[in-house]
Order: C-alpha cells, then structure tokens, then sequence
DNA sequence: ATTGAAGTGTTGATTTTTCAGCATGTTCGT
DNA sequence: ACGAACATGCTGAAAAATCAACACTTCAAT
C-alpha cells in the first residue's frame, strides 16, 4: 500500500482533467488542456501517470481510455480535506460559506431543501 | 495585471503551508514540509516564490517573514472554485455533503445552526 | 488494395526544478 | 567582546520533467 508518487506541474493538469472528464482519451486531454503541448507530449505525460499508478488505461476500440486510479469518492473527500485544512483552518463553516457566495443567485429552492435536510441528518448523527 | 506563473510541485508545497499559517519564516516552512530538504534549498524556493509573485517578505527583525500575494479571501475562492468544477461537477449541494462526511460526528449544534441560518440566507437571496 | 487519418511505442534532447555548499552577515547570551 | 547559533546571498551540479520527432500500426473510405 505505497502511496501514489507525487505529481509535477503537467502531471497535475492532467489528472484534474481526468478527474473532471471521467474517463478520457489522450485527444481529449489535449483539447482540455491551457497552452497545450503536442499530442505525443501528452501521450508520453499520460504513460508516466499510468507507470506511477495514478492512471489506467484500457483499450476502446482503436484507441486508449484513461481513468484515475482512486475511486472518485475517495479522490472528492481527499481534494476537499486538502482545501478545507489549508484555506480554511478546518473550518466547515468557512467553507460552506464559500461555496454558497460562489454559487450566487442560482441557488434553487429544491437545492436549498437538499442542503439543510443534509445538513439536519449531520446534526441529529452529530448527537 | 500579468498571471502569476504556475507553480511547481515544491513550490505548490510551500503555498500551501504559506497559506495555512499566513505568514512564515523559512524555517517553520522546512518544519510543515513532508520529507524536507535542507534550509538551503527552502529558502532556494522561497526566493523563485518572491521573484514569482506568489509570496511577499518583509523584515521581522532578524528574519524575513513571508506572506502570501494573493488576499486570503481570493486564495480560498479560487481554491474551492476549483475543486467545485474538478471534482463535484459544479455541485454545490455534493460539496457541502463531503463536508459534512468529513466533518463526521463533532458537527455541535451552534455550528450547526449557524450554517443551517448561511443557507437560509442564500435561498432567500437567490430568490 | 490503397491511401490518408488517427493512434501508438520509443527515444533522446532541452528545459526546468530541485537541492546543497559555501562564504558572509547578524543576533544573543555569557 | 567573543563565539555559537542562526540567517542570508549566491552559485552550480544533479535530477526530474517536458516536449517533440520518428517509425510503425490500425482503421475507414474510396
């Protein structure tokens, strides 16, 4: 159970697009990518994360598809362990209240109705 | 009104504890390191911070303490900004649920109410 | 069947990052 | 005032990352 390399600049990007997308092949990356380099560039980026074990591959069809190695759920709950630790001092509070300023306006009764009856359950299990 | 150069990995390491402790002096960076270098090389990559942008220094006596550039309050927008769109779709309601789960069992009720009266407020603003 | 488009494996050069060494300056307690 | 401890500026070597080129394969349409 070692636990996964460490990711260089590039290396990142990618996997946050691979985190976004799902599963996604080489091309996709590319198009997704800031101030993108070759393709055979992001192949080779694509191999080193297969190699480091934060990617697999399998074939579709003619080509490859790429899709991150941790379970999307345990990759959410360690992205945001990192932000709320670093920004926010561990603070929920904080944090929720972030996320509803970045929300906006667009928040929709149904939405609201979602949040406190979660946010409910939290308290009665915080018991 | 340039970009600020993106970071490496070290570099994004220490942004991260220049954020969480808000403004540090070489040695207590070194100290919040995982697996650290020598003094040497941490001051090396404070230095590539200032030229970059990313963090200011200014005497404190004997030392040099260092902050980051980008207001606190930006540095968490933009950080939550971006786990949002990576790893929730846009969700905020997916948001708040993983925090919630990370927080488990010590959500204490003024906490709770206080959050439940954050998310009272935006339903009505986003009426 | 042939050709063009798209995909792949591999390799090596260039650039960036990372790191430590060393000489020098500053502070503080004795 | 002295030395130990700690800080700094500067520099260059070692390691890693980044990127593109090339040759080869597969697919699909004519």
């Amino acid at each position: 159970m070692s636990p996964l390399p460490t990711l260089s600049r590039r290396e990142r990007e990618v996997m946050d697009i691979a985190h976004e997308l799902g599963n996604v092949t080489a091309a996709q990356i590319q198009e997704n990518m800031a101030d993108p380099p070759t393709y055979s560039a992001v192949r080779s980026t694509l191999r080193i994360l297969v190699e480091k074990g934060h990617l697999v591959r399998e074939r579709d069809g003619p080509r490859y598809l790429y899709s991150p190695t941790m379970p999307a759920r345990h990759a959410r709950r360690s992205a945001m362990r990192h932000v709320l630790r670093t920004f926010f001092r561990g603070s929920v509070e904080g944090a929720v209240a972030t996320l509803l300023e970045l929300r906006g306006d667009d928040l929709s009764p149904e939405e609201h109705a979602r949040i406190t009856e979660m946010i409910e359950q939290a308290a009665k299990e915080g018991r």
